[in-house]
DNA sequence: ATCTTTTATTTCATCGATGAAATATAAATT
DNA sequence: AATTTATATTTCATCGATGAAATAAAAGAT
């Protein structure tokens, strides 16, 4: 439908770039309707996406913890976001905050044990749904769809530096 | 970065499907991305992603006309936001509502001959970057993801009229 | 010692999206 | 004719995200 809605509008306008157009189309209904998924799951966790997201960047990490400023460049967000949510991981135990040794200014976010205990049981209930996601698709369709889609974002990252004029 | 992260949490929790879990956030990465893009694209016309949409869809009919219920399932948006959005494309004369003439329930909402100008003077400036998005991309390699996005689609589409109890 | 820079928080204001429920109108069903 | 269903709009209320500017505290530079 989308298919063909593409194909009317690159008759009038030529020039246009029809696959592209698609893929993009493509990218932006898949993107949302996993965010959809995610931010489903994580509604019965009182989480939401960049919480989520928070709590794991701490969990992966070798030594738990990081700071305000770290986190908001690996989670993209503002800075009043990340205390905002730091708050609210805090609220509910599952890091803490405190004062860096070396560095005063700095504050030393640590997940909790009760943020890992919190982490290793939420987890593996979405495990089915992830591989459901990708039924059909063989491990030569991974590899190639991991690929493609570095290269995407990579692109992208490109053109986000270059705001046009 | 975001790999090794994966790679630890996977370690601490061996059943997790990791590289699935790393496409899904590549995919919500990429899609935030564009997502932004898009938005960017939009702002300099005053225009929301659901507003373009919207008059997208109704360009690219054969004969440049729809119904909010139908535009509300083409754009998945509630009906609310639906006569929102037809309030701003008609406040800027880029579409017109009028009564249908069969059912005059129903509300015919057409493109108007402004409307077919605005598009066709706004999009062509956006294939220059459309058209970087995809540097690096062989034909092979479109048609390829186009083929992996489809089938995520598809079965995402699954899952959501699956919600687990 | 003073000024500048870095880091984080707080305050405040706004924007945008969303959606449920009530209302209006017309068609379909009985 | 009366009731039910379909369609769209309006009203209202809320939620969430966002971000700029002021503030605070500490480190670094002169």
């Amino acid at each position: 439908m989308m298919d063909e809605g593409i194909g009317r509008v690159s008759q009038i306008i030529p020039q246009m770039p029809a696959p592209e157009a698609r893929l993009c189309r493509l990218m932006l209904m898949v993107g949302a309707s996993l965010e959809e998924e995610l931010e489903f799951k994580l509604k019965p966790h009182k989480l939401n996406h960049s919480e989520f997201l928070t709590l794991m960047i701490l969990y992966s990490r070798p030594d738990g913890s990081s700071t305000p400023g770290e986190l908001c460049e690996f989670a993209t967000q503002g800075a009043t976001n990340m205390t905002r949510i730091a708050n609210a991981l805090v609220k509910r135990g599952l890091i803490t905050r405190g004062a860096s040794e070396e560095d005063r200014r700095r504050v030393l976010i640590r997940i909790t044990p009760a943020g890992r205990r919190f982490v290793q049981k939420m987890l593996p209930p979405m495990f089915p749904r992830v591989a459901t996601m990708f039924a059909g698709f063989s491990d030569n369709d991974k590899r190639n769809l991991s690929r493609l889609l570095r290269k995407l974002a990579h692109n992208l990252d490109q053109l986000s530096e270059t705001p046009p004029p």
